[in-house]
DNA sequence: AAAAATGAGGGAAACGTTTGCGCAAAGCAT
DNA sequence: ATGCTTTGCGCAAACGTTTCCCTCATTTTT
């Protein structure tokens, strides 16, 4: 039913091999031969069948992305679809296909990563989860496989990956409510478990020693273990008084949103009493009251590079370990005063 | 390097054949030796080659999910996440692998497609753009490969398609604020190149025609072509004016969320002034002032149910077309009074 | 006791490619 | 002319499975 090589090269009376080459643009052949096949392969709708090149050639022409595992209520979070929408046009662009994993059917999403990996199906992926046990990754490094960590990775002198630079970040925010007069500036959203919390937090605590100020331990709001929000007494103990913060560094949008809508219950405005600002620009960051000012760190830009990163790997499995760090801008709106 | 079965067979002293009986306990097979043959393969981190076993199985374990181009500015739409989320959890667990495809390089999408198709990669595709020309779906039909669309069809019959109720749930909406008291209820969003908003048009003039209204003409604030947002002069027309609707149905969330900013430009509070309901559930909607009060549909759902379809096609390709129509819920918040 | 059935497994041909090697013919320098 | 390199292409062996068709013991039936 589907055209294969050899009914190509049967009807152009030349050999498969040849066809072959000619798919692959060898200059052993001629010309006119090569054009002869090529109208026959157009004139039959002829498509080489990936599987079985895959398997000879041992190139993969697929990506495997893992996703965070939908335990994690971060999931939901559109910044991954933008992230994947980056790798896959890069992707499409350069003739590769994306995997989706989830960590799937076994509880052990590591396993299923193992899994995807040595089923050849796949010839790279990109993590997008940081979730991923370090042994696993060594694993990974062990079996020279090619991947790319999308965030920072402990091992971050081995491995490929992308990430901002959520310490800078961390520090510009910090210093933007600074200039803009903020003086009791909090911090909500800590989160020991996420590296990139650590690191935002890190730029805040920088920032603000520099301008020697030092942070009185209520004004870092942290998550507690397992939720994806502030600690209700410890936001109220630290705002419910007159020497509140005057202005709070949300960790993400969410937190940001959850947060003005507490200060607003609290009866304090943003962002006359209280200013704040996000990270990651989510769109619901646009429709609140006020609309939030939050850092914009293009997901999109950030899923490209990943990409970027993984075909080199797979161009050149011996290269160093690079990594990338990308843009990031404040969008201000109207949730610093 | 990577183990394969001749090894798992020669270690195991048997024949490669009945490593790969065991390994589809193909019941020829002693207890004891495909015990024997397991426990090596255990040790050995044995994973078969899915490569080489699609290739003469001429089973996949691979289905594709087309996604809108990133040309339509839907795609940003979370929804596709968490539409891609509920076929990817399902996929999982049927040991299927999801393959994202987004149009690609050539910038005729419906080639990228055909192309996926017929590389033998994929055992079949899932839809989620409309937009896909009849005549690509045609042929799909006629290559008999297993497809289905999420979202309502021209040829319907013919296809195996899942959607939600869309009239159903315009009429529902509609009636919803009738019953709240709004008389004079207007329509946001249709677009004729949509048949999700003409469906849900359709719901909302049933349901008035039900009730014996009929809609004056600038009570339909329609997208101008190409567009995502409402005609502002239009919206201004059917606003700025002592008679103006008391109530406006919104396509979707994003539209009420601008219709919302929009109307308070005016002047106009929602709910007090007007009713406003929208289509979704996006992650905005819950952060917006008011809170929207909007249409779940469920999109994870709608996810696993076109997985589901797409199981049985592939199961058994000679089947009806069949159809699901997934349940949809009003989620109320505070836009309606 | 012979014939038939059953159980357990092996041999080898596929699946659709790529690619190393080989080989003829033609071109080039000597 | 003779040898040596290109040029252009074919042969056949991979790649790692599955599966059809055998074989050879054992057991069951007659």
């Amino acid at each position: 039913m589907k055209v294969t090589i050899k009914e190509i090269a049967q009807m152009a009376g030349v050999s498969p091999s040849t066809v072959s080459r000619v798919l692959s643009e060898s200059s052993r052949i001629s010309a006119e031969t090569a054009e002869r096949v090529r109208e026959i392969m157009r004139k039959m709708h002829y498509r080489p069948n990936q599987l079985a090149r895959s398997l000879v050639s041992r190139k993969h022409t697929i990506v495997a992305v893992m996703l965070p595992s939908a335990a994690q209520t971060s999931l939901s979070d559109p910044f991954f679809y933008d992230v994947l929408r980056g790798i896959s046009v890069d992707a499409a662009r350069e003739g590769y296909h994306v995997l989706l994993s989830t960590g799937g059917h076994t509880s052990d999403e590591d396993e299923s990563l193992i899994d995807m990996v040595h089923s050849g199906i796949v010839g790279g992926v990109i993590l997008l989860t940081s979730k991923v046990q370090d042994e696993t990754m060594e694993s990974l490094l062990d079996s020279r496989f090619p991947f790319v960590v999308l965030g920072h990775p402990v091992r971050d002198d081995q491995i490929h990956w992308v990430d901002n630079d959520n310490v800078a970040a961390g520090r510009v925010v910090t210093e933007y409510l600074r200039a803009r007069g903020c003086t009791r500036i909090a911090l909500a959203g800590f989160d020991p478990h996420y590296r990139m919390t650590v690191d935002r937090c890190a730029g805040y605590r920088e920032a603000l020693a520099a301008a020697g100020q030092t942070v009185p331990p209520e004004f870092e709001l942290h998550v507690p273990y397992g939720f994806t929000r502030v600690d209700p007494v410890r936001l109220n103990a630290a705002f419910d008084r007159p020497d509140h913060p005057d202005a709070v560094v949300c960790i993400n949008d969410l937190l940001a949103l959850e947060v003005m809508r507490d200060l607003a219950a609290l009866g304090l405005r943003v962002p006359q009493d209280v200013s704040v600002i996000g990270f990651n620009n989510i769109q619901a960051a646009q429709y609140s009251t006020p609309p939030l000012t939050t850092v914009e760190i293009d997901a999109e830009h950030l899923g490209r590079a990943a990409f970027s990163l993984l075909l080199h790997a797979l161009n050149d499995p011996e290269a160093e370990a690079a990594r990338e760090l990308v843009p990031f801008r404040i969008v201000e709106r109207e949730s610093v005063r």
